[in-house]
RNA sequence: GGCGCUGUGGCCAAGUGGUUUAAGGCGAAGGUCUGCAAAACCUUUAUUCGUCGGUUCGAAUCCGACCGGCGCCUCCA
């Protein structure tokens, strides 16, 4: 049984869909106005776990992951830039879903634009103001907060608390302070949509509830984010479509754990950032999604270069089984024995870790057992062919196709027949001089071939080699 | 000021009442294998879970106090 930590409960439930057996799960995306930084890589990673995990099990999955493409962050930019909004937003937009598909991240069912929605976010806000939820001030419409009972609920605020925060930005036009934007007035060169309430754009909670409503329906499964978005974001959007559609908005909000640099979390206003793109350059997706993957979504991470070469070095031990199942494999000499190697006890423990709130860290636990094992199993001489398709098998179910920390689709052989060519030669040229103890010259092929990134590996059977 | 999260070995990190005198990764030490390496494997590396009390037959796990770290309350993954 799946469980989950739902923040609006405060505790681990148990996961039940609203619809037998598919899963609709939303979760906030980013504002395209610049690259994402690896901050939101973790987010990204994180939401992706869950998701494959989810049709792991055999669930259905609709994934809705939304683009907001204008924004006021995204004006600015596009005036410092000297081009449209939506030239910015359009290629953000591109670089978003490359970065995405850098880091191994399954595509969303639909990444919606808020741009291309905004007759139903004018659909909706005209609702709100009928239900009396809103409020129209001179082309400005505003949430009333006060006519929506259990305002606070999913954030444990209330709103004479957070009133009396001097933190609350004083607007002049707003019956209370805590009232947010439903529809912004245009002001000046502003880009602009026609509305019945005069020319402006929407305000960023409002898409969200817009856009999750059309794709995913009235009352849906899973939203989630990161725990900054908890409030106001989070809280707004339950307080508009739950106002608007009468129903119970989300049934589990699951809500991730910053990463952190130097124990302080990293933000684009704090300036403590590094690009994904940037960080993918050093160390690949593989490596990134380990190290996500060996901390609970929950808790804050710290990012370091030492900690990121820890999982790089774990991710390498597994990445040696491989090749170590994919060379017995081609050795083509099996044992007619009877296959005992336990496999069902991995993919339970696996699924034990997973269902239990994703708990990657563990899962990841029972992966290098079962590497630990298998490795060990391998140097016994009664290796069966069974064994080694289940193996591979194991591995692709579960650290391929799920946490996404190896692909055994990865052409490996990207080098020319040459290079590959000359690299046996000279592994041959060793094997010679080895036989003829001339170590020296055996040494010396093998420190060459180093320098040169080549690593030779002497076996029993032969020499193999891979590539730093 | 309000609310929330958190403190586990050299580093990272699971575990939230008994099968745990605490999983897994990195690091370190010794060993097997090897001409030597590398890889792999084996052994060792927390009688202890921020501190002090309490509840309990039994606590890292529950409660209280104290100390420390982080976050939200304003755009933010």
């Amino acid at each position: 049984m799946l469980t989950v930590y739902n923040t609006l409960a405060r505790k681990k439930e148990n996961f039940v869909p609203l619809i037998e057996n598919e899963v609709r799960m939303y979760v906030c995306g980013p504002t395209v106005y610049d690259f994402f930084h690896i901050g939101n890589a973790r987010s990204f990673v994180n939401s992706d776990f869950i998701r494959r995990y989810l049709e792991y099990k055999g669930y259905k999955v609709n994934f809705v992951m939304n683009l907001t493409d204008i924004d006021d962050k995204i004006i600015k930019k596009a005036n410092e830039e000297k081009i449209t909004a939506s030239e910015i937003a359009k290629k953000y937009s591109a670089a978003f879903l490359d970065d995405i598909n850098l880091l191994g991240i399954k595509k969303a069912t639909l990444y919606p634009k808020a741009t291309e929605h905004i007759g139903e976010i004018i659909e909706m806000i005209d609702k709100l103001i009928k239900n009396g939820f809103a409020y129209n001030i001179d082309g400005n419409v505003f949430y009333d907060v006060k006519k929506f009972k259990g305002y606070g609920t999913l954030s444990g605020k209330n709103i004479e608390e957070l009133e009396s925060g001097s933190r609350v930005e004083i607007n002049e036009s707003k019956i209370n302070p805590l009232d947010f934007s439903l529809w912004k007035k245009a002001k000046e060169n502003e880009p602009f949509w026609e509305s019945p309430w005069g020319k402006g754009r929407p305000g960023w909670h409002i898409e969200c509830s817009a856009m999750s409503c059309k794709h995913l329906g009235e009352s849906f499964d899973i939203h989630a984010g990161g725990s900054d978005l908890i409030f106001p974001h989070h809280e707004n959007e339950i307080a508009q479509s739950e106002a608007a559609t009468g129903k119970s908005f989300v049934k589990y909000w699951l809500h991730f754990g910053f990463l952190n640099i130097n124990e302080e979390k990293m933000s684009k206003s704090l300036g403590n950032f590094f690009t994904a793109r940037d960080i993918l350059k050093i160390y690949n997706a593989e490596t990134l999604r380990l190290f996500f993957s060996q901390t609970h979504y929950a808790s804050q991470l710290n990012f370091s270069d030492e900690l990121l070469n820890a999982s790089k070095k774990g991710l390498e031990k597994i990445e040696t089984l491989i090749e170590r199942l994919e060379q017995k494999m081609d050795e083509d000499k099996f044992s007619n024995s009877e296959n005992n190697f336990k496999f069902d006890n991995y993919y339970k423990s696996f699924e034990s870790a997973m269902d239990d709130d994703f708990n990657t860290p563990q899962a990841v636990a029972v992966i290098f057992d079962f590497t630990r094992d298998a490795n060990k199993y391998l140097s016994e001489d009664n290796i069966t062919k069974e064994f080694l398709l289940n193996a591979k098998e194991f591995l692709k179910k579960t650290a391929q196709e799920v946490l996404g920390i190896i692909n055994l689709d990865k052409k490996k052989n990207n080098e020319s027949n040459l290079e590959a060519e000359l690299i046996e030669l000279m592994i041959r040229l060793r094997v010679e001089a080895k036989q003829n103890k001339n170590f020296f010259l055996a040494d010396q092929i093998r420190d060459e071939l180093k320098k040169l990134g080549v690593i030779l590996q002497d076996t029993k059977e032969r020499t193999t080699y891979k590539k730093t």
